[in-house]
DNA sequence: TGTACATCAGTGAACGCGCGTTCACTGATGTAC
DNA sequence: TGTACATCAGTGAACGCGCGTTCACTGATGTAC
């Protein structure tokens, strides 16, 4: 701004405003709908310039993914985090770490999801860290088992619906705008409705309970 | 075939034709991806066919989208079916209902998800069908909290949770191929699981747990 | 029943729009001496 | 420190590919008399 700058640090300025600019057209209209021209237009640079720094729409996407990836392997290197699912404290903590990386970074995540739709590229990309996840969160379930209390399923399964879960929930409250009544959801009411419930489901005894009454 | 058509048993042939190659080709290859001229090679027309019955992609989607639905509400119009939540037969029920709805739809389902995802139009008409399910399922509370069991979160909240939870698992296994590693899930197990999950999340009791263990 | 004309589903080559991508050019930064 | 040349980020008009869409044409079905 205004000082004289190398090339390197003009380039790089470039570059990461092309990054920022994709995140805001991304959130706006979607990662399919948006052209190149787009982006180099909101980050007020020439067309031509985008292709100093990368070579394609998908290439950006890729390294935002990139970015972000590094940012969430830091953020959830917290070794201290209770790891017993059969613990409130530990779901809610998880859930919460979750909760709130999406909202950091729903550009990233719609575009995610868009990509994976059409690329099978992203797909396994996206199915990669989604197993990776799976991985590190199959482990919270044994104490569980450990304690006597019978899982829901299978605990592929049980971390399939976990993940499926918080995916889904958190993409149509944080991206696609809510359910389409209207409704607005604070951060913690959405935190403690899914700690709760999955608590319940991963933990939780079922009731012992007639049919329906009879007559 | 063979038998002299008249004009009307032609065109709806090729109008038949043409909404069962699209489903193909919207699994092949999924809907962003597949070009009008796919659909046509795939039914075996000549390109300029497909504007004799449609005039765009999106509007050859809306038709397969109000046949699934025109489908989907006979088959749900099963007024005998148990309503309370709290019963697990009950949960058991609309779970099955869902999956069968899905697996029988995959094409459709996917197309829509991802039109909704490019197209305000499908992602209004998305989030209809859902609002239309949730404005059933909220009723399926009631009992369970006549019955004395506090819901894990308000009852819109829990319905969207139950939502999320049946739509991106049913896409994960259904559509996507499942969560990368492989894994093959039948009928049976998903719909136990997600049963057993979702009767425990909204009706189960948490269990009283000491955090991890001294020392 | 037969003939002449009208209509319409289907055809596929050609057209043209939109957008990704290129490239000759500019002016500023870097280097050589 | 100064001059001459090289390099490189950025520019934006122009190019061209891919694909949606059109349209003149064909041959079969429908209608009039």
């Amino acid at each position: 701004m205004g000082a004289p700058t190398s090339r390197a640090a003009k380039a790089a300025e470039t570059e990461a405003a092309l990054k920022a600019a994709a995140k805001r057209v991304f959130a706006e209209r979607g990662y399919v709908n948006t052209k190149i021209t787009d982006i180099t237009a909101a980050a007020g640079r020439a067309a031509g310039s985008f292709y100093n720094h990368f070579t394609s729409k998908d290439q950006l996407l890729t390294a935002l993914l990139t970015d972000m990836f590094a940012e969430g392997d830091r953020a959830a290197e917290d070794p201290t985090h209770r790891s017993d699912f059969g613990d409130r404290d530990a779901v809610r903590w998880h859930v919460e770490q979750y909760w709130g990386f999406y909202r950091e970074h729903v550009p990233e995540m719609v575009a995610l999801r868009q990509a994976a739709m059409a690329d099978p590229g992203f797909g396994r990309r996206l199915q990669e860290m989604v197993t990776r996840d799976a991985a590190h969160l199959i482990g919270h379930l044994d104490p569980v088992r450990a304690a006597g209390i019978p899982l829901p399923g299978e605990p592929d399964l049980v971390v399939s619906v976990y993940c499926s879960l918080l995916d889904q929930f958190a993409y149509t409250w944080l991206a696609a705008g809510g359910d389409g009544t209207g409704r607005q959801i604070s951060d913690e009411e959405a935190i403690e409705t899914l700690t709760e419930f999955v608590h319940r489901g991963l933990a939780g005894t079922p009731p012992v309970r007639r049919g329906s009454p009879p007559g």
